[in-house]
DNA sequence: TATGAATGAGTGTTCATTCAT
DNA sequence: TATGAATGAACACTCATTCAT
């Protein structure tokens, strides 16, 4: 119980101080930032590496939480990713270091993520919601830098994940090419241009 | 005159060595791979930041060429969308590394990337032919996403320059959803190599 | 506690090794001499210079003691500096590295030994017991190069401390050239312990 | 000849950068201070040892050469103590920074120093001119001392070569204390105080 | 002869990790 | 359980020295 309090405020920590100084912050960095002597870190994070998988694994659970919340499977796939959308970019800023950090998230973790998005690009492309002349996996990839860019921009603070989401969504579902029907979910998040 | 050979040698190393090992890799990682001493690195590189910084100066130099060699003045913008794109990844992927290396270009460098391309979004908004509902730097900044992702995906040989550039391209001009008229160019990209 | 044990510890062996080495000691000698490993060197003095200053603020500090247990103000010139002269011989052999090492004491420490120095020398040709034609900052400066050589002809060893500094209290007294009054002093401070 | 030629002045241009950076002073700076590559100095000196060992024995040739114009021999000792002592002073200002290096001169080289030395020292105690009481050893330690220091001292440039002499040979013949004969050198080399 | 290029050994410093309390 | 102390392995960097031209 305590020790949970205490691996979590470490871990929280960590996030932040990892987000800030990115690969460059040291294991002192962080007990500091927490409060505790780099030993204590040691009783819960027997690595550097260890911790890092933990924090991981925090962040992926959470992405699987925000998955399931969306019930991504009852709505339609444009919707689906709207809900699917703000959620990524929101848990994803919190744990921006991730990204630039050696431990990949473990197979099974990555799975988690991965295999429900994939059914959904599947799922839109059959439905003929989405374009059908790229593969799931390559519109999935798409998807996923434009995400973790967003990310890295929300964290850095220049945009709110409000609006960086919402031109995220915008510009991956429609495109950036001008059309003649009126682009509703963009001009919400935005100005009106 | 050699000593430029020994330079660029090294120079190559270092893109493909940071490359694999991110920030993480050491001097001594690229001396060895350049297949010169830790020593000898320094006869050119005074220091790490140096070596970074020629190393993106290197990489800024070619990315200016190709907008150039481009003319993105004289076309439309999905066109000239079109040039660039290709040779900013073939470029980009063979200097991924710095994405994720501290030396941040000079000043100068990066508007010499920067300006004209923000110029080319604020010319497709004002002739109509991208989307008027988000800022220039936004819409660049989400095609900077995209392209950097594509970099990393075509560095770490997934797939090939070529797809990936012109699936990249699709989804940034047309978007995901499906529409009615035929999508030409992503289809001319991926299967008529 | 424990730590100013070791940290005491170091700077013993260091101001040895340095005594030996003058200069070119690199901290793998000091640390090694001490028994401890580079790192843990670093843990107490975390610089090369703030090694070095510490053991300069220790040597004044003793310095500075040996004077005030002097008593300078309150006896005649000639037998304030026999007093001072040996403490000043016995603590600087044990740090005649830090002449030669180039962090300066601290201009506060400096002052606590020159100043009361000059004034001894300038009171000594105010009352007439010094030699009147020589400003007291040069009596100084060269009461200074007398006791500095001692101090190294101490160091290594040749004399002992007590002999050595009777010697030079003597010939800076009195002079080298012979007079036809006994040479009271110098004979005591030699044979008479 | 031409060799001669570089050689010295590669000696020479050593000399002055050692003396302004000590210890600390490079190759590369020496090399660089004579305006030539740091190979060419190999050519001349096969090491830096070697080329220190060269610089000892010039600037114990030029003392030599100081010696034996004075004519110690022929003049009563405290004579022959002034004329040596200036010329000691002006020739070690030029190569001060030998006190602080390695390479002690060659034994022979440093008898050729001392040896004449020892013996006008001895001469004085045995003639009466010089007081009895310390072994001529002891007397010429210190009387290095005080010419050691007064070298560090002119070459810093707080004092002329020739007050400092002065000084610095009226203390050591006469002392410190205040006699009522009149101090006629001391007082030809500064002002009546 | 004179030099630019190359190198190995060493320096100060940092950091993840282990140990004793 | 929590911590201060200690350490070894690594890193960026310097320098005296050697080699090929």
């Amino acid at each position: 119980m305590l020790q949970d309090r205490t691996a979590t405020a470490i871990l929280e920590e960590a996030a932040r101080v990892l987000a800030e100084h990115r690969e460059s912050a040291s294991l002192s960095d962080i007990a500091q930032g927490a409060g505790v002597a780099r030993s204590t870190l040691y009783r819960y994070f027997p690595s550097r590496e260890a911790l890092l998988e933990a924090l991981a694994e925090r962040a992926m659970g959470e992405l699987r939480a925000r998955i399931e919340q969306a019930q991504i499977d009852t709505v339609p796939v444009p919707e689906a990713l709207a809900r699917v959308t703000r959620g990524f970019i929101a848990t994803g800023a919190k744990y921006v270091a991730l990204a630039y950090l050696s431990p990949k998230p473990s197979g099974s973790d990555e799975l988690a993520i991965n295999a429900p998005m994939t059914r959904l690009f599947e799922r839109g492309i059959e439905d003929g919601s989405l374009r059908g002349d790229l593969p799931a996996t390559t519109l999935l990839a798409i998807y996923g830098d434009l995400v973790q860019g967003a990310i890295s921009r929300a964290a850095q603070g220049d945009d709110g994940v409000e609006p960086t989401s919402a031109a995220v969504l915008a510009v991956f579902l429609e495109g950036a090419v001008a059309t003649n029907e009126p682009q509703v979910r963009a001009a919400r998040g935005r100005n009106r241009g």
